[in-house]
This record gives C-alpha cells, sequence and structure tokens, in this order.
RNA sequence: CGGGGUGUAGCGUAGCCUGGUAGCGCGCCUGCUUUGGGAGCAGGAUGUCGGGAGUUCAAAUCUCUCCACCCCGACCA
C-alpha cells in the first residue's frame, strides 16, 4: 500500500514504527487494510471522545446498524448505487449456502439506517431524529494509501431526518462549523477552510456537499470532513415520510455527514518533520515524557513530586535502564511528544530541570518548584504555534489565477489556487486531465468580486461571483 | 484492466550475467561495561532463496509455468 508523507516526499517512513502497519502478509484479500497500532489508536480513541462528547452536546444520540446492506437497498436510491457500485465488497455465501439476494459490506449506511427511519418517524413530533454511528465500512479502492484512503476505516457517521430543507441546510452546516472545523482547528491544530463541493465531487446521492479542506506540508489538499444535504433524495426512496401538522403526509429531508481515521493522516502530514510525528498537545497520548539520566534515589524521588506537580497531563516516565538518554530523546520525538522533561545529577544541584519543546526543539531551563505551571502554558503555547505555523503555510501559498498560464503554474507550485470557473463536470474532468487538479471547494470565506467573469478552462461566461479554490488532492 | 519492476532470516539487502557448502547490516537473545543526543566488547539463535516443473553429477543462479507484491494511469472519506 502506498504511504503517506511527513514533510518530504519520499521520506523514510519512521511514522509506521509507531502507529500502524500497512502490508498485510501475501493475503490479497487484505490488501489494502492496515493495521492500527497501540499508539496510533490511542491517539484515535482520543478523537472519538473528543468529537462524540461534542456531537452528544449537540443533542446527538448513538445508535448502531448492521454491517451487511442487502444490495437491493443500495439500487433504490439511483445515483447513490452508481457512485458506490464501484467499490462495494459482496458477500454471496453464508453458513455454507448460496445466499437468495447478494449482501453489501457496508461502503457508508444511509441505505440500511434510512429502512429504520422509515419505520421510526409517524408524526412532525418525531422531528428531528438525529442519530450517529460509530463503524468500520469498506470502500473497495483501486489504489489504497494507509489513512487515507484504506480498503477498510474507521468512523463516525451522522444521519438526520428534517420537517424541512431549509431545517436540513442548516443542521448539516451547523455539524460542518461547530463540530469539525472547531474540533480540527482547536484539537488537532488544523487549519481548515469551509466550503461546498462542485457537483461532479458532491457525495452520490446528496443535493449538496460541504466540506472541511486543510493543505498538507506538500501543498496538496486533504477532505478533512463533509456534511451533506441529503434534500428528499433517499426519503423518496426509503419512505421516509411524516405527518404534518396540517394532515398532510411528506417527505422528510435528511442529512449526512462523517469524519474518519482520515484525520490521523491529516494529523500526521501537516505537522511532522524529518525527525517523526508532532502532535498537538490536546490530542497527544502522552503529553510529557519525563527521562531521568543517570538515576539515583533522590532523582527518582524528585520526579514523583514533579509528577503530581503535572496533574491533570499525561505524564510518562522513561526508566528503561538498557537505553541511553538520546535514544529515549529520538524515540519520543518520533512518538511526537509534545513535551520532553530531563533530570540529572547536575540539574538536581541546581533545583532545575531541563525542557524541550518537540515544535520547536528549544531548550530551557524550568526551576523544579514551576514545572506545573510552566508546563501547562507551553501545552497552550505548542497548540496555538502548530496552528499557526500550518495556518502561515497555507496562506503563502495560496494563489489567484485569472490565466490558464498562471493558474496552471500556481497548481504545479502547490497549494490552493482560486480562480473563476464554469462548475461544469465536463470543464472540471478537463482540467483534471490536464493539471491533475481539481476542484475542492468554493469557499464560504471568500469574497464576492462583481462579475462578468469567465471560466479559468474552457472561458464561458461565469455566474458565480466567488473564485473556487483548485488544489491536487489525495 | 493497460505499461514498468521486484520476490533471499523479523526488516533492509549481496550473490544470479559466468551453476559448485547462502553472506552482510539492523533488530533479537546471553553476559560484562556504559548512560547529558541514536553505546562498546564477547558469545549466540533465526533461511522450504515466492510455489511447481524441467535441464544438470550439482540450481538462489539456466529454462518453462503459476503466484504474490510494488510503482505509474482510470476510482475515492
Amino acid at each position: 500500500m502506498k504511504t503517506i508523507t511527513g514533510r518530504e516526499e519520499n521520506y523514510s517512513q519512521w511514522y509506521l514504527d509507531v502507529i500502524a502497519e500497512a502490508d498485510l502478509a501475501e493475503h490479497s484479500v487484505v490488501r489494502g487494510c492496515m493495521v492500527i497500532k497501540p499508539y496510533g489508536y490511542a491517539i484515535w480513541e482520543k478523537i472519538v471522545s473528543i468529537v462524540d462528547s461534542m456531537l452528544k452536546e449537540m443533542g446527538v444520540k448513538n445508535a448502531y446498524f448492521p454491517m451487511f446492506i442487502p444490495q437491493s437497498f443500495l439500487e433504490r436510491e439511483k445515483k447513490h448505487v452508481k457512485g458506490f457500485s464501484p467499490e462495494l465488497a459482496v458477500v454471496t455465501h453464508g453458513g455454507g449456502n448460496k445466499l437468495s439476494e447478494p449482501l453489501v459490506v457496508r461502503p457508508t449506511s444511509e441505505t440500511i439506517i434510512y429502512d429504520s427511519f422509515s419505520k421510526w418517524i409517524n408524526s412532525y413530533r418525531d422531528l428531528p431524529l438525529i442519530i450517529n454511528q460509530w463503524a468500520n465500512v469498506v470502500r473497495w479502492e483501486m489504489r489504497p494509501r494507509l489513512f487515507l484512503r484504506t480498503t477498510e476505516f474507521l468512523w463516525q457517521e451522522g444521519h438526520t431526518a428534517h420537517a424541512s430543507l431549509q431545517e436540513a441546510d442548516q443542521y448539516s452546516l451547523k455539524i460542518l462549523n461547530e463540530v469539525y472545523k472547531k474540533f480540527v482547528e482547536e484539537y488537532l491544530s488544523m487549519p481548515v477552510y469551509t466550503g461546498q463541493k462542485s457537483e461532479g465531487e458532491k457525495f452520490a446521492g446528496a443535493l449538496r456537499t460541504y466540506c472541511i479542506e486543510a493543505l498538507m506540508q506538500d501543498g496538496r489538499s486533504l477532505q478533512a470532513g463533509t456534511s451533506h444535504n441529503l434534500s428528499d433524495n433517499f426519503s423518496k426512496s426509503f419512505n421516509v415520510a411524516f405527518l404534518d401538522e396540517d394532515g398532510l403526509r411528506k417527505n422528510v429531508f435528511q442529512t449526512s455527514w462523517g469524519v474518519s481515521t482520515r484525520l490521523i493522516g491529516g494529523l500526521i502530514m501537516i505537522h511532522s518533520d524529518d525527525k517523526g510525528l508532532v502532535l498537538p498537545p490536546k490530542i497527544a497520548p502522552i503529553q510529557v515524557v519525563i527521562i531521568p539520566i543517570r538515576p539515583n534515589q533522590a532523582i527518582l524521588d524528585a520526579i514523583k513530586l514533579i509528577k503530581s506537580d503535572l496533574n491533570g497531563l499525561s505524564v510518562e516516565v522513561d526508566l528503561r535502564d538498557n537505553l541511553n538518554p538520546g535514544e529515549k530523546y529520538y524515540e519520543w520525538e518520533k512518538k511526537g511528544v509534545p513535551l520532553r522533561i530531563e533530570i540529572g545529577p547536575k540539574d538536581l544541584e541546581n533545583n532545575k530541570v531541563v525542557m524541550v519543546r518537540r515544535d520547536t526543539g528549544i531548550k530551557s531551563d524550568c526551576a523544579i518548584g514551576n514545572i506545573g505551571q510552566i508546563a501547562q502554558e507551553m501545552m497552550e503555547s505548542i497548540q496555538k504555534n502548530l496552528f499557526l505555523r500550518a495556518e502561515e503555510k497555507r496562506n503563502l501559498s495560496n494563489k489567484n489565477a485569472s490565466s490558464w498560464s498562471e493558474f496552471e503554474h500556481g497548481i504545479k507550485t502547490g497549494g490552493y489556487v482560486f480562480a473563476h470557473w464554469c462548475g461544469e463536470e465536463d470543464c472540471e474532468a478537463d482540467i483534471k486531465k490536464k493539471v491533475k487538479a481539481v476542484s475542492r471547494f468554493l469557499p464560504f470565506e471568500a469574497e464576492e468580486e462583481v462579475g462578468p467573469h469567465t471560466c479559468i478552462n474552457c472561458g464561458k461566461e461565469v455566474k458565480e461571483v466567488k473564485r473556487w479554490a483548485f488544489a491536487r488532492a489525495y
């Protein structure tokens, strides 16, 4: 499986040591799947617990649905099945017998969840219905890429039903802004743009797809989360309807939204350096590592004291005696631990320790009595610095293009290129062929520019007053 | 599915052209010494050379065949 890179293309894949394994045996059946190692999984657990509590604050309820979906379910929504059929894993036998109808391993759960919704919803009093599930899904991709596009991946998928299209639209935007954008920026220190996908890039079966999109260090864009306004496309096919106040039977309007283990890939790619992972403190499974040098009883006692002073932070003390301090430094740097505290006999004499920040590598002395407070300040500072660093890097590579040559040059040098565009699928396919880039989103934040404008590629007149963002993508 | 490449110890590889006891580095195990940025010495374990068939006194090496994986394109959270 193709792996992902930190700062440089083809950089040695240190993160495989600590986070995941990519190639499983010689069984083609599991090609494209990954093993997430304990340290990598600890990062995922952090993501899960934070996102889950943010969703619950918004009134979302968790539930669970089967991983097997009757093939006929998918076929009920034409665009949906067309979008997903090339990447389905299908089960044809069970218990030694051929099944009367093949079962699809869920690539996403709209169909099987909405089958339940049709039974659960009768009245306008049952709305809105807001359900989330944490699950694994399977998409038989041709070119898997570690974390970014594995055959099996973990995610949450939220599904809602509303009485009106407007309410559904607002809800999908609310999830995008108040959960996804907020989580990714505040916890992963990953600056994102929010926007709307083009017709060619939207979810199969959606009216509109909204997204958060982040720029990685190699100048490629990563779709970090999506939220779809499904309108009544699925509710018509699955007969999800309610009796309204006015006594009329109406179809519900729906949304679905998800973030996946892809976030771990984004986290790795946006912050890592040549030494390894760099984790924002709020997501790091271990926030502080204490490395004693020539440990004696006095040092061990001091560490006990320091540890209690660091309450609230997750601290690891590395007491292994078969490794040199230098080896330990490299190992914890590779794991991205935000703060390292070194304490040896010379330090103890002076009643201080040495503190080393993972993000900048800067070393500083700290009096033993101040460690608790200084460490807290450093956590905040690292969290913020990582965000600002990534944001600055992204903004510096942003470009506007008003001619094809500017556009082409902009795409080749990496980062987002903002340009006026007709929005048509054929034109997008043409652009992709020429420069290997597609539209990423129509930014919510962008300025409106009074027209008329012409399409950057085909030259047609463009009604849209905002520029689309283009970039090479994962 | 099209184009290119590779399979030798847990990982990375040499040997293949020109057939003759399968080598090296990392890692692993044991012991001692080390410890302020990837430790040193000594000893040790680990191989159906991707599978099958053929040529030969003899095959990792030559021939045929099957298989697997990687890279580049069409798919995509």
